[in-house]
DNA sequence: GTTTAATTATATCTTAATGATATATCATGA
DNA sequence: TCATGATATATCATTAAGATATAATTAAAC
């Protein structure tokens, strides 16, 4: 019944809704403001430029003419109208893929010593990610009143920062499972 | 350089050096013990199990001769192997797509409200999943010492908790943030 | 007891997304 | 000038998501 969304569709929609671009600037802002959260190819992308602009939701503002033959993209009054519709939709509940957690559900194929060097590459990165977090969220709260979008990106920000603090404190948890699992292997009767 | 993996492939190793499974049984498995973390569909399950099984990795244990004609599969010696090796591979840094940070990232394209409604629908489905992962839990640390398996069960699980009331506590944060922003618009000059 | 509905079971199709690669231009610097 | 890196568009194969088709078997309703 209800079909599949392009969501790739939609993110070119909301970033062309703020300003006009290539598909090469818009996979650049992707990859820029969205990355936490949010990902496309270029695969994705042209294709889908494509089919937006036969539809009539994006049109060219510049082509061939210019250096490099860029092509420009703006969102037109259909477009608008169709982000606004999609943003309308309520958002399903999604399954949210971790390959970490595929790998430990099925661990005990492996010695825990294993699992505890997957736990802490894991913390690894999650402390890396916190550094980011703090960078943005210092940025954005500097200018938050000079646009009401600096706020909704600031919601991203703070909905990272404290998923990220809890996979550290998760991380630790996890560590002294993994610990008195080995115990217990050493003295199986205490 | 280094290609794609079928994720899917190594789901159905692991589950099978648990138990003999079916295609169907196999869909259940992960629709009921991975499904927090974990989703596959009949269309990557069955194409899957035919590669595993011309690779060696899998064979049919049962085929045509009972009812229904089901055919359940074993993991083979080869299988395990593959699934350790796999296991061993580090774990890449992922993005976690999620919509409703794409929609609130856009968000300043609608009014404060209609962003609140989304996220207080959000708030709901992670107070639901909260009551899911305490009765997990719960089951889990009663059967702990039957099973290496069940401390690794738990950790995912653990994961899933602590995250999602990482998200909660986001919710809470973002209303007052839009709250707000309500009021500036009402009093542009304070 | 017979029709109906739900579950079991396998399979296929389309669309979306990922990841890799191809190609060419332009800018920078050694 | 030669190499390197960034810009820019495009395509391809594989994986994943989501929907649908089909048929048998079991459970429930009437």
């Amino acid at each position: 019944m209800k079909k599949k969304e392009n969501r790739t569709a939609f993110v070119i929609l909301g970033l062309l809704s703020h300003e006009n671009l290539s598909g090469y600037q818009l996979k650049k802002q992707i990859d820029a403001g969205l990355k936490e959260f949010w990902s496309a190819g270029f695969g994705q992308l042209y294709p889908t430029l494509k089919e937006l602009r036969e539809k009539g939701l994006i049109e060219a503002v510049t082509e061939g003419g210019n250096k490099r033959g860029l092509t420009v993209f703006s969102i037109t009054d259909a477009g608008r109208a169709a982000l606004k519709e999609w943003l309308r939709k309520p958002v399903l509940q999604q399954t949210v893929k971790y390959d970490i957690l595929l790998k430990l559900y099925f661990g005990a194929a492996l010695k825990p010593e294993e699992n505890l060097v997957k736990i802490d590459n894991f913390r690894k990165q999650a402390e890396m990610q916190m550094e980011k977090y703090a960078q943005y969220e210092q940025v954005l709260r500097s200018v938050l009143d000079d646009s009401d979008d600096h706020t909704y990106f600031l919601l991203t920000v703070l909905f990272g920062r404290k998923v990220t603090k809890a996979t550290l404190e998760w991380a630790e948890e996890s560590r002294q499972l993994l610990i008195n699992l080995k115990k217990e292997k050493k003295e199986p009767e205490r």
